[in-house]
DNA sequence: CCATTTATGCTCAAATTGAGTATAATATCA
DNA sequence: TGATATTATACTCAATTTGAGCATAAATGG
């Protein structure tokens, strides 16, 4: 049995989480807002104290608690992140290890400055509108320059990216991110001193403290990819809802516009669903309220929403 | 920002790696053998050292190198668990947290005593021979029993067991195993101080030290929902297999049957593999012997095996 | 009343899936 | 040697699911 000897640099875990919810068409994140003047830049984090904490669930519950208050839905623990030289860390301090997590609520919390529109941290991830201009002008250009000198890594980078005749995998968002990162193209490469990185990042987004933007990428690949075989989106919707409204949200996580009426076939089908019988009022013909069956959750646990975005299309203007 | 503050209790954490292979028709796992004259039941593990490795994945190689020198193909790492009082902890001793972490390897070890039969932990896991009766005679009226009690877990034993009317999801050996656990009905139960287990477990199947089995299981349980939308499969199989060899192989690791001529239409249809014009010989007409095509894992990355197994089945015998 | 907007119903062909039946190519054994 | 067992592979067929689009309904605002 092989233990640590005494003398050996201290651990510390960090719980960081990944609030997502949706409003009017956005895909939100809630950070923490520390007071300053500068925008705020970090999840909700805290050290996982296991005298304090049963489970690292707990913990992060009291830190979500203490910095954000957010009623939290749906959590799951996402990845353990420890490469060193992703955390900033000081020579000296213990070695920070990260324990991120996904929570989904839905609150929608327009009135604080610290719920940011999660699209504003990857641009490149949002084809509702068709195919962001921003691939072919700028990425494109920098990753194929990187990758000149980089053939080994071609090949993550035709499919994380849905190159040369693959398709955009919407649910790679972590690994579209990490080449970023590995290229010196996004800003945190540079903050934690790669050599190939340049001080003012080659492609926009914004970056985020620490390894925050890594665990938010890895939050929405997750959720993406679970939408299609788990019914998680319910736990980002109001009690009640249209299912113009649904549709909506799925396409805001996705982002891929979606076919209505096929969409509509698939979720009436899949008995997640039902009428409440209450109308919605807007603009048009008044749509059906419907709401979540619990029950449903256990009795078809594999179904999910197989939603299959079919060629993209550019999504109906939100309401 | 808050951090530790200094008096803490350290955190140790340990790396364990679940190495999974097949051999014959059974899904095997590597243990260490410690030399003396116990079955070994523990999984190659050793501390996540940050000084010594750069990454998590290059401390797990370093252990699972020295303590059983198994090759490794694809390696994931599964979760990160630190529920107090699941690791057997001593009081004042640090704190263990441990991240397992799944690996695949074609070697096939019949060897050595140290490769075990998975289903000699987890027998009720087998349904290649229709629904063991285990489950009926003992698993069902002891869990029932416990639920009488704990009604609010009804639901979570339905959907993971696929109880009235539910079918039997093959991936949730996580949540089974954790069903059990709680209940008091598993060794390692008792071995924790759960107050609700008895000394003699009631359900068989072989335990293992700390959380291991609890490791194994989560392995387990992703690699068999993996298989369903990623060739991992292949990092099980020789360089070159019949059709029915890879039959065999899934079914092993699903623990269930499948249709023969769709598995192989399935497959052929795949793209995943390509003849290699050479035939196998065995008892009856020699088989084509298939390679698995490289490139592939990148151009189809969402297709995977998508098996279903239809009506449960016995499968063939294996060769 | 008419144009606009949104919701919902319905059709239809293509592709996929589930379950067989039929045939081919080998080994074994009486 | 020829029948029999064994394994592999080809092909069929109906049911279901998917992708795409057309048509109609119910509201609103002039």
């Amino acid at each position: 049995m092989q233990h640590t000897k005494a003398g050996e640099p201290q651990i510390l875990i960090d719980l960081s989480t990944a609030i997502i919810g949706t409003d009017a068409g956005t895909l939100q994140c809630r950070l923490v807002d520390d007071g300053d003047d500068a925008q705020p830049r970090r999840l909700p984090f805290g050290p996982f104290v296991p005298d304090q904490h049963r489970t690292m669930e707990i913990g992060l519950r009291q830190w979500v608690g203490e910095q954000v208050g957010v009623e939290l839905g749906h959590v799951e623990q996402l990845y353990t992140f420890a490469d060193r030289g992703r955390q900033h860390t000081t020579p000296g301090a213990p070695h920070v290890v990260s324990v991120g997590y996904l929570a989904l609520t839905n609150q929608t919390g327009r009135q604080t400055r610290a719920w940011r529109d999660i699209y504003s941290f990857f641009p490149w991830e949002d084809w509702r509108e068709g195919e962001p201009s921003m691939l072919a002008d700028i990425i494109y250009p920098a990753l194929d320059s990187w990758l000149a000198q980089h053939s080994e890594r071609r090949e993550s980078a035709r499919l994380a990216f849905g190159r040369d005749g693959l398709a955009w995998g919407e649910e790679y968002v972590l690994e579209r991110y990490e080449l970023l990162y590995e290229a010196g193209l996004v800003a945190e490469a540079f903050a934690d001193g790669r050599e190939n990185a340049a001080p003012t990042p080659a492609v926009p987004g914004e970056p985020l403290q620490l390894d925050h933007r890594r665990i938010l990428a890895t939050a929405v690949g997750r959720l993406r990819a679970k939408l299609k075989y788990r019914p998680v989106i319910f736990d980002l919707m109001p009690l009640t809802f249209t299912l113009t409204q649904l549709q909506h949200t799925a396409e805001t996580v996705l982002g891929v516009g979606l076919h209505k009426q096929n969409f509509r076939r698939l979720v009436e089908k899949s008995g997640f669903v039902e009428a409440t019988g209450k109308m919605s009022k807007s603009r048009g013909r008044p749509a059906e309220l419907f709401r979540f069956r619990h029950q449903e959750r256990s009795e078809r646990p594999l179904a999910g929403l197989r939603v299959s975005p079919g060629r993209l299309r550019p999504s109906d203007p939100s309401p």
